[in-house]
DNA sequence: ACCGGAAGTTAAAACGCTTACTATGATCCG
DNA sequence: CGGATCATAGTAAGCGTTTTAACTTCCGGT
């Protein structure tokens, strides 16, 4: 059976445009313009060349259809990792964008390793697709920006286009589009309502120098800081990356050291609160009754341990950078280069008040 | 140099595989030939092409290599939804495993819609996708296993490869790969694990008859109660979905209606169990000080809520799949076209034993 | 009766690449 | 030293579409 299947091999190929003209009696262009339907036909052969598709089962080739001219119909976002809900939630809201506008989403994974996310987007820029979209946190190295620099470049000669998604821009002459999400703004706030509650010493945890995220959210935390007159404790800054047991190290590190000399904790991401606040119970510490914890994100782990936190429209900016890139009227005047999307508190059950003066 | 290059031509044209040809002084097959590594060539030629590449920055076009011939380097995978923890888990092991053999990922998500998964399929068929993986739960409705599998064949025809993967086969005769993980034997062992903790009561969260995967977890509740003959109680079967605020409705409401009439649960996965807990606390009641919770999947929420649940390997899941399906040694006698992945128990401290006699 | 043009269709030229098949020297054996 | 062998490189024929330009009809208007 298997064999002459395979003999047959010849004579099983795939359906071609040609089999379908031949089956209507009418001729491959008259196919493609019906199939693709911008174009004016008669009824009676619309009917036959339908009928013939469907008789033969016919599907087209998106590699001839994206050699032949029209462009590939699709976008491509590459991200750290498709599991982390950060990304995953911006990714939702790119395939949502894309689904809508016709287009199918390649995806590609890089690990936070901007070696392979260069390469990664040269393997984008391989498959034509029609816009390029990088999500995420990262080093801001400089020999780094200006490889991207050239590759966004190289992309908008090719009809293409970079979308930076949650980052900073790369310069002011890179055709880039930038869509980000207000993180400073968002961390003035939260932290001042820390303050609010009557916190001085709030540690905060994810500081690390030179990735875009964690400094703009720390940014936020010192401005507000500077703002309620309340000194800055260098020594309040906890380093370490956004994953959970990291947040777990940095709070168990401190209480094995000695008791807490702090009241609050603003951690740069909900994951990395999650893993404080297992941490804080493993030393007997409840949250918020000895310990006000705040997070970033407003992703699901957030839910469950009633985080209050910073909601990030992560979805939307997935959507809006796909609908942004594919507004192919590139002259039109109105359209932004720089997108700024808010975001907000959602306060939730993890601050209590500080009862009386908490001055240090 | 680069006004040069471009006024050599009309306008902004990419780079072709000819102009790298030009470039170094030789043709274009040689240009192809080097590039695709799959040939001898002279040192000195292989030197002339790859500067000549470097220097015009050019990438060769995916569109056009995969029509002429090589296979389109692709694999497509389709989900429900890229933020489920579940679907994205799988999927980052298809990445991995596409990153390792070279070939890129294309992404559908289907929103749970049949029709929509229908329809991505053939939308991942014209982007002659060397295999398409499904994910997941499914309704097995009969119409809609045929029409997969005229998929399935139509797929096989164009020699490219339908995975199934978490979910049953279609049928003897439909040539797909199935790769599934142990669900009733999951189901089984933490229901026995719960039995063995003295409860007899055990509220089973989130039955969907005709629903594949709550369908085979039921199973194994079932059998394991029927194995240690405990009486089989059809009204501790909560019907519901397996999203986070279903798991949180059907306790909710069940706890309206009347003090617990169970000692413990057995969430059909991890998010339900997150929103039975947070119905319980609500309603007083502590876990697993009153009321024992397992769940299934073992998938983030899981650790931060210490919930004891059935692990499934995910990952490996998505790996197993690419893996199988690109070993393209068709008729090698050893390669499985079913594969079935164990699961197994992770404890964690949200179960408590019942003291005393504990029959109903 | 003739022309201009609309409507519908077609032949054929790309699109950028791979890959038989073919050509060219250089090397080697008898 | 003639022809066979080998290592390289080139020629050209597709791959399955889209699309341009051209070609029929078939009109109504003059």
């Amino acid at each position: 059976m298997v064999r002459r299947a395979a003999s047959d091999d010849e004579g099983r190929r795939p359906t071609t445009i040609r089999d379908v003209a031949a089956h209507a009696g009418v001729s491959v262009a008259t196919v493609s313009r019906i199939l693709s339907g911008s174009y004016p036909s008669a009824p009676a052969t619309r009917g036959k060349v339908m009928r013939a598709v469907r008789e033969l089962d016919y599907v087209a080739n998106a590699n001839a259809r994206g050699l032949a001219g029209a462009s590939s119909r699709s976008v491509a976002i590459i991200v750290n990792s498709v599991v982390s809900p950060h990304y995953a939630h911006v990714a939702q809201g790119v395939q949502t964008q894309a689904a809508i506008e016709g287009k199918l989403c390649i995806v590609g994974t890089t690990g936070g390793d901007p070696e392979r996310e260069l390469a990664t987007v040269q393997l984008m820029r391989q498959e034509q697709a029609e816009c390029v979209i990088l999500v995420g946190n990262v080093v801001a190295d400089e020999a780094y920006r200006e490889r991207m620099g050239d590759y966004a470049r190289a992309l908008a000669l090719a009809g293409s286009q970079l979308v930076l998604c949650g980052r900073p821009a790369l310069g002011p002459d890179v055709p880039a589009l930038v869509i980000e999400y207000d993180n400073t703004g968002g961390a003035y706030a939260i932290t001042s309502h820390l303050l609010s509650a009557g916190h001085r010493r709030i540690l905060f945890l994810g500081r690390r120098d030179g990735h875009t995220t964690p400094d703009s959210r720390i940014a936020g935390y010192r401005a507000a800081l500077a703002d309620h007159h309340v000194p800055h404790d260098p020594a309040l800054e906890a380093e370490g990356t956004m994953e959970r047991r990291e947040g777990h190290r940095m709070v168990r590190e401190r209480l094995d050291a000695g008791p807490p000399d702090f009241t609050a904790i603003f951690a740069c991401n909900d994951l990395v609160a999650a893993g404080a606040r297992q941490a804080l119970r493993e030393h007997g510490l409840s949250v918020p009754g000895d310990v006000s914890l705040v997070g970033f994100d407003d992703l699901p782990p957030a839910a469950d341990i009633d985080l209050t936190t910073v909601h990030v429209p992560h979805e939307e900016l997935g959507r809006t950078a796909v609908r942004l890139a594919l507004d192919r009227e590139r002259d039109r005047p109105g359209r932004p280069e720089h997108v700024l999307l808010g975001t907000h508190i959602i306060v939730r059950d993890s601050v209590r008040p500080l009862r009386g003066p908490a001055l240090p």
